[in-house]
DNA sequence: CGATTCGTAACTAATTAAGTTACATGAAAC
DNA sequence: GTTTCATGTAACTTAATTAGTTACGAATCG
């Protein structure tokens, strides 16, 4: 799993729980599909778990489920769950007591905030439902063109 | 200078220039701004040089000074010129030829586009003119509290 | 009980970004 | 023209972050 893959990785795995689910995936099958370590599934989901949005389960046959249905699921909760940043600038001051860091920090704080609101509605218009569905279109025409040929 | 914070430090830095209109700075003051070494501050604008956001000259009295008025300079040109990224995440392929990572890269690139498009729109409405705006006032208040004691 | 699977701590390795040193280039002062 | 000052940039070092790995305890099922 490269850097800064964390989202779109964590998608992956969640996009393959949604077309299994009768049954739980283990770590194991899931970091197959990103081409990295259990413990590194186990690692980033934890707080998938933690906000319901998937379940696991030990033992025999145990491994991992949707919390819920993939249309109940946003991306803007996926991302929070895994602790993501929206914006990657920093705002912490440096020189406390200068003013022109007061400003500008001021200044950036607003944008911060408003982007994060713009962008966190947004993602929370987007459900694995809708990326499940894109997946199906793939698959689709993939054997629609198999056929052509 | 934290990770993470060029953009702030690079704005402090502009402000400061924006506030001794008349004469250059050399890197060495601009470091001492931003607690950092003379070579760092260099780097890390030089890509504003080539947008033509401020010049520097060498020799005797040279430095770095804004290339043009504060209410001419967004912070979307900024950032862009630092080469910084809005949006942190990582939509780069790593499996190849997997359907569910094709949709998932397909929409996070989607809502990456629009959420470019819609904080680039909202930066280029600040400028370097707004960021010296806000430290004046401070300025002031603070002057205004010291005579109120 | 034995096999399986998660939970988590602790450590290692890889990557990235900042800090530093060094020196060539260019410009102004004298 | 030589001295001084400042940028430009390459190369290297250091620090911070994150992914990868090993290890083992806890829970669950057959």
């Amino acid at each position: 799993m490269k850097r800064n893959s964390r989202l779109s990785s964590t998608l992956h795995i969640l996009v393959h729980m949604a077309d299994a689910p009768d049954r739980a995936l283990t770590s194991e099958q899931l970091a197959g599909f990103i081409h990295t370590n259990p413990v590194v599934v186990r690692r980033t989901i934890a707080g998938l778990r933690e906000a319901g949005i998937v379940t696991s389960s030990r033992g025999h046959g145990g491994g991992w489920q949707l919390g819920r249905a993939p249309d109940k699921i946003s991306l803007a909760e996926i991302s929070a769950a895994l602790g993501e940043t929206l914006l990657p600038f920093s705002t912490e001051p440096e020189s406390p007591g200068c003013l022109v860091e007061q400003a500008v920090i001021a200044v950036l704080d607003d944008f911060r905030l408003e982007a994060e609101r713009l962008l966190t509605e947004r993602l929370s218009h987007i459900t694995l439902a809708d990326l499940t569905a894109d997946f199906r279109r793939r698959y689709d025409l993939i054997g629609v063109s198999s056929h052509a040929v």
